[in-house]
DNA sequence: CGCCGTCTTGACGAATCTCAAATAAAGTGG
DNA sequence: CCACTTTATTTGAGATTCGTCAAGACGGCG
């Protein structure tokens, strides 16, 4: 029998700690190609789509009770991810989708020459990989925040269910176009907005999806840096820490850190309709 | 018998010319209800899909002959606008994507408060409507920049036609990621390049779609304002002309109002790699 | 305790916007 | 088709926003 929990200092072995920039294999690859042992997999106490509290953000939503088992039943994996390991990058063959069950991570778009960019930060109950589905192969790179549980949907089983079962399909378009909305939203913002409207705009959409799972929508804790917000949001990290120092100041948030509490919705949301 | 054709001036007969702001019906609301004459309703030499020049860009791309078939009979409509004309404003019940077979159109996300911004420009082979998916309304505009004809594909008779042939299904799902891709390399260039890259990114995407339709990839008419490639850009109108007229003076392009010629392409695309 | 990554803050400069005015082009009604 | 109106475009000057560079503070971790 293999242990069914390894002690966190052995998770990655072969992941030296220097390796980061290294072109390592990413954690969807082990899952793929079985390659090494899969001291990601999660055994333990397995979850089921039918009781799992993430239901009504995630794909399998309104089934019905058989097909929910049936949806069940095609997930490949629940990968464990440690803080900055990485699910898939630009290239990799697309092959699933992945459902976060607890923790974040990032994706962030890369071009050949060196730009790059945050696209988006994802919390329990998103799905990510779609970018994956058009061409076959991912265009962006998407890495743990911090340590996380994933599902992994492989995606020409949802396409087989889909056939039998027009609620997934259905559910299969609104996950994409929803996504189609979404970014939309941020071109929205990066489009019309002045830093600090992007700013407030970043804060209360956090504060939004929080609320959605059922956590405080005034106080929170970025998984992420200055750098990588100011990334998403087209900003420079200066820019990005001399708002929320302003902000501050003007007593429409509280920041110590990575922590954030929000005083003054109200005038947030004023300062991204009227630009004050 | 109905005329066929009705002469230009009498298309609209409902509609002062005054009226502009008003929130007049949209064409697809009329192809909806059928509540007027459809004046509109192209009955000439119908086109079919299995002889449409476009049906490799479309979404019944790749079907066998006799899907292929069915599709054709799945279209609804195929609507004629004129320049300017609305096909679905943001709001209004999503019940069809549109595919595009002549003409071209924008897309323009509009926000409670007054801001909005051209989300897209869209020609012969595109197919938009995407946005109404997520949520069963649209949430922008789509507005003819000139005369166009489209096919209405309703989304509920393509959902059932997913049913019974696979490919159909994962057309609709590369259709939406596509979109999704799109998207991101959009959100990429908002954020992180400067004004004359993104003037340049635009004015080679615009020869790409070109040359994939069969036209000239150097030498094109803008079908938008200066207003508009601004508002895609994120970039005031101003701005936009001062670098259309700076590439003109280097010697990268030739301007002559809409009418757009690139001479050094190569150039073009190192300002976009290298930042100059 | 010292290192390293992260964050804050200031000073300066460049990119872009705003306002304004002149010109060009397109649309309208006779 | 013309005269007229409206809309679109160009260009300049000055203001603003944001980025760049640089120095120092903070905080976690070995």
């Amino acid at each position: 029998m293999m242990p069914r929990r390894v002690p966190l200092k052995n998770r990655m072995p072969a992941q030296p700690a220097a390796g980061r920039r290294r072109p390592a294999e990413t954690i969807a690859d082990a899952h793929q190609g079985a390659r090494r042992t899969r001291l990601h997999d999660v055994k333990d106490p397995q979850p089921h789509c039918a009781t799992c509290h993430l239901q009504r953000l995630c794909l399998p939503f309104g089934l019905e009770p058989g097909v929910m088992q049936m949806f069940d039943e095609l997930i490949g994996k629940r990968l464990r991810l440690k803080k900055s390991d990485t699910l898939y990058r630009p290239g990799e063959r697309f092959s699933a989708l992945y459902a976060i069950r607890s923790g974040s991570c990032k994706t962030v778009l890369l071009s050949e020459d060196g730009r790059d960019q945050v696209s988006g930060c994802h919390m329990a109950g998103d799905i990510i990989g779609t970018d994956g589905i058009g061409v076959g192969a991912h265009d962006c790179q998407a890495t743990a925040l911090e340590d996380m549980e994933v599902c992994a949907l492989p995606f020409a089983r949802i396409e087989e269910l889909a056939q039998d079962h027009a609620r997934v399909g259905q559910n299969m378009h609104r996950l994409l176009a929803r996504e189609i909305s979404r970014e939309r939203r941020v071109m929205l913002m990066l489009g019309t907005m002045r830093a600090d409207q992007r700013l407030a705009a970043f804060l209360l959409d956090l504060a939004d999806r929080y609320r959605a799972r059922g956590y405080s929508a005034t106080e929170f804790v970025l998984r992420v840096t200055r750098d990588e917000i100011g990334s998403y949001l087209g900003l420079k990290l200066e820019t990005v820490s001399r708002l929320l120092s302003r902000m501050h100041r003007d007593g429409l948030i509280l920041v110590q850190g990575r922590t954030i509490k929000l005083l003054d919705t109200p005038q947030l949301k004023r300062m991204i309709d009227t630009g004050q």
